[in-house]
DNA sequence: AATTCGCGCAACCGCAATGAA
DNA sequence: GTTCATTGCGGTTGCGCGAAT
């Protein structure tokens, strides 16, 4: 929700009592709020919330204060859709942690867990329901790395052979060679041939950028296929790279225009997916 | 034009962990 | 060692908005 539509909801919050009869409020933050809030952070530092809400003259509970903060008014929270290599990162650090929300914000510089949990539950579960699968499922983290993720990678490609830059088209050609996406004519055969390795997501090896360290991985023939976990560190270092740029110009003029999470599963695909399903597969 | 419905997201809640007194 | 306050986390709720009817 933006800053303004926040603003515009007519719900001012409810609010209960303090012990000495003052109002404690609840509900969507008003500007003046907000401001009061950033001032006196700015002027004393975050922590110790509970007597910062009463310090700052909020009639808020420390903790609202805190989420508050963390999760919309702190300088560094990157605001907007989600990048398809932040989509990529998610997806990844999921099937690794589950749902640790707040783990795998720490290697989305400026996303916050809210919002990571607030993507998986819309978007991601969403693609679940479509399959009628559970979202925890083998069978949907299948679907992911079948479908998902190299629709993300050639986003990627796409995003940054649009603004071809050198660093950034080098990454995404790195990786989408050797990343097969099963044609809608013949998923079956790649998916059900456990021996034919173009249903696999290959092994990526040679010298990598930033970007395809991130993305390296091994052979689907392992349950859950490894990747190269970032660090913060080479996520500062994927920072400064030209692609995370490009990603960010991207996405500042509406990559998500077009609905990712609800064009992902065409109906050929769809289809191809209950057949698997009722193969066994 | 009015109503219904589903989605996205900010905010709240409960619980566990941590640390100070 | 115990109690209490604070912080952090994950799950859930509720509301505005826009699309569909």
């Amino acid at each position: 929700m933006s800053c303004n539509r926040s603003r515009m909801l007519k719900n001012i919050g409810s609010s209960n009592s303090y012990e000495d009869g003052s109002e404690l409020r609840r509900g969507p933050w008003t500007l003046e709020e907000d401001n009061l809030l950033i001032e006196y952070i700015n002027c004393h530092g975050e922590g110790r919330w509970n007597s910062l809400a009463k310090c700052a003259g909020l009639n808020r509970t420390g903790k609202s204060c805190r989420l508050r903060w963390l999760n919309y008014l702190k300088p560094d929270i990157k605001r907007g859709n989600l990048t398809p290599h932040e989509q990529l990162l998610i997806l990844e650090l999921h099937s690794k942690w589950g749902n640790r929300w707040s783990k795998i914000a720490q290697h989305l510089p400026g996303r916050t867990d809210n919002e990571i949990k607030n993507y998986w539950r819309t978007r991601v579960q969403k693609q679940a329901r479509q399959l009628k699968v559970d979202s925890n499922s083998k069978k949907f983290l299948e679907a992911i790395r079948t479908y998902w993720m190299p629709r993300l990678l050639e986003k990627m490609e796409q995003n940054s052979s649009v603004t071809s830059s050198p660093c950034s088209s080098s990454i995404s050609t790195l990786e989408t060679q050797k990343f097969t996406v099963p044609s809608p004519e013949k998923p079956l055969e790649n998916n059900s041939d456990s021996n034919n390795s173009s249903a696999k997501i290959p092994e990526i090896s040679g010298d990598l950028t930033p970007a395809g360290k991130i993305f390296s991985a091994k052979s689907l023939e392992d349950d859950y296929y490894h990747v190269d976990i970032p660090t913060y560190d080479n996520m500062q270092e994927l920072e400064s790279q030209d692609i995370s740029i490009s990603d960010r110009q991207v996405a500042e003029v509406d990559w998500f225009g077009e609905d990712l999470g609800s064009t992902f599963w065409n109906t050929d695909e769809l289809w191809h997916f209950r057949k698997l399903e009722e193969i066994g597969v």
